[in-house]
DNA sequence: ATAAAGTTTAACAATATTGTTAAATAATGT
DNA sequence: ACATTATTTAACAATATTGTTAAACTTTAT
């Protein structure tokens, strides 16, 4: 072999990815990282020196997956109507596959909230902005009389309480409702047809 | 002194309260413990032997703190349209005062859900019976006409996500928001108003 | 005043975890 | 074939963390 070996670093980073997101920085060790990848830890330090090293890599990966669609798509002129189904979809089909990226994303965020700005800024996504801009929206759409008063902040995060929350607590509700992984994402099927309605229904004057 | 202190015990139990549920058990050092109380390391095993124990003690307590409130109203003969406010109410009061403990229970239900059955049977709340009881209460409201279908745990999750997640993302909307601890516990003060009504208006036939 | 319990200090042991290294072996490119 | 890179092994160092202990000191109850 000329380089790194390519297929060896990502089979790292996935396993990395997994345990990382699964377990958060505090409980992860770096032999669970070796055992998943199929490999020593050894091999870990050669590839990426050390934990500290591999976490960021794992956290900016997943911190834009998180990010970057809901920002793309608020920050579009795309009319309020069609956002509100547009973010749950986008939100729950991407959450289907990756389900412990929110747990993972907020957790590591509140463990440290101060490097948390620095770093939505470099995703492309300016808070403040989209803020403005869903807050123009439903201030049109309240004076057109289709909507109740309410603030963006407000709506937005009932829309984001209603997408990210199930899989935040997902392993709780599974064992609540005696769900196995097959029934929690038909589950989550089914709430992407109710819940643009639900939340259209909340607001709607 | 006749008998260990029980203002000492407390005042280590207070530390570690504050201190596990806002890092978690794998970030949580006994140092950060002993230093919180204003004490040493040695002190905490002479009053509580190891950190499992004193983490369990912790848990414990929030497990029940977190669950009885809801599953009570959940359970009582309350009327649907009351159990909603009442339970929005409930959540908001209780989290604005302990905005830490979803994150915290949460996160460690997520690590160690096999333990969790067994613990919430100790509380006296029963999912499947809670969940029974509400799924009949929806059923006599959709034959009145007065609201849309929609089965049980999708009411239920709906209502927890929108009375939870702003807790558990908190550290991120306050960033987003530029909002300190006190815009944050006003904005929160404001959806107690606000979200009893959106989620009736979301479910009203 | 004395005994008992509380508390601190400081040192220590035990273990866990991360990170480093050298040597040996395997695989690969040229 | 050769040099280079990848990987494993195994030992090790460095540090962090938990838990234990003995001795000294402090406070309190009686």
């Amino acid at each position: 072999m000329t380089k790194i070996d390519k297929t060896t670093e990502e089979l790292i980073l996935n396993a990395a990815r997994k345990i990382f997101t699964t377990k958060g920085f505090a409980a992860a060790r770096m032999d669970d990282i070796a055992k998943e990848a199929g490999i020593n830890r050894a091999l870990l330090h050669y590839y990426f020196r050390s934990k500290d090293k591999m976490f960021d890599i794992i956290f900016e990966e997943k911190f834009r997956e998180f990010f970057m669609g809901v920002g793309l798509i608020l920050g579009s002129d795309m009319p309020l109507f069609e956002k509100i189904p547009a973010i749950i979809e986008h939100e729950l089909t991407t959450l289907a596959k990756h389900p412990d990226v929110p747990m993972f994303v907020i957790g590591e965020i509140s463990q440290n909230p101060e490097k948390f700005l620095q770093r939505i800024q470099g995703v492309g996504v300016n808070p403040k902005s989209i803020s403005h801009i869903l807050d123009k929206q439903i201030q049109a759409e309240y004076k057109k009389g289709t909507i109740k008063k309410i603030d963006g902040p407000s709506l937005l995060i009932n829309i984001m309480s209603l997408a990210i929350y199930p899989f935040i607590a997902k392993n709780l509700w599974q064992v609540v409702f005696e769900m196995d992984e097959h029934d929690y994402l038909k589950f989550i099927e089914k709430r992407k047809k109710e819940l643009s309605a639900f939340i259209i229904d909340g607001i709607r004057a």
